[in-house]
Order: C-alpha cells, then structure tokens, then sequence
DNA sequence: GCAATGACGCTCT
DNA sequence: CAGAGCGCCATTG
C-alpha cells in the first residue's frame, strides 16, 4: 500500500474522520479540516485525500470547500456542479459569484474535536 | 531517489 | 474588492 508502515495511520484517514464529523447543511474550509485534524499546514492535503475518495464514500466530501467560501476549480467541472447540488439540497445557499458566505454556513465545532 | 503536480492558504499589489 | 505571487507538504510519475 502506499502507506508505510512507520507513518503514523495516515494522513488521509485522519482528515476523512475530521470531514465526517461536519454535520448537515454546514461547510468547512480545507485549512479548518486540516487544523482539526492537527495538520494545520496540510490543506493542500485534505484536498488531495478527498480527491482519492471513491464515488460511494460515506464521507460528506462536498461540505469541504476553500477559504474564499467556494468550491476550488477542479479539473471536471461536472463533479463541482454535483457539490453545489449537494449543498443546495442541504440547505446551504450561495450568493452572487457562486460563494458561500462563511460567516454564517462555516461549521463551528465546540470542542477542538481532538481527543 | 529526484522532479513535477495539486479539490489550499496567506500576503502583497 | 479582485488578481497575482509565494509558501507548505504529501502523492504520483
């Protein structure tokens, strides 16, 4: 596997739980995942575990977004539109310019959300 | 093992 | 407020 065997469980794995702890119809940046995830200079990173996500992930992959609010420009434009469908649908509206404004949509855990 | 890429973030202009 | 540049680190070729 990719993962050797003195690395900690994996990065990926780390991030994945953080992501799935985002609850419905709010968002979270890839530097907030990151840093709660206890990687603060990884959210390049977080990008990089969602984008190995298989198509029936349990992982709310889509409540992940940028810090500007939006959803980063992928390669597959189709697979961002599905994003905004599944935000929409959550009740997470954006406004002129297709941004979210996080000021009212961005999760807010309680607790640091580390054990 | 080295080089290039990438679902990002922050600062400066 | 918008756009461009630089920095950070893991994964892939």
């Amino acid at each position: 596997m990719t993962a050797h065997p003195g690395t900690r469980d994996g990065i990926p794995a780390r991030i994945l739980a953080v992501v799935r702890r985002i609850p419905r119809g709010r968002v979270a940046t890839y530097g907030q995942v990151a840093r709660l995830a206890g990687l603060p200079q990884h959210a390049r990173q977080v990008g990089y575990a969602l984008h190995r996500l298989p198509d029936d992930t349990p992982v709310p992959w889509h409540r992940v977004i940028n810090a500007r609010g939006e959803i980063s420009p992928r390669a597959v434009p189709d697979d961002g539109r599905l994003q905004h469908l599944l935000l929409a649908d959550e009740g997470v509206h954006f406004g002129p310019g297709g941004r979210v404004p996080l000021s009212r949509y961005q999760w807010k855990p309680s607790r640091p959300g580390n054990r």
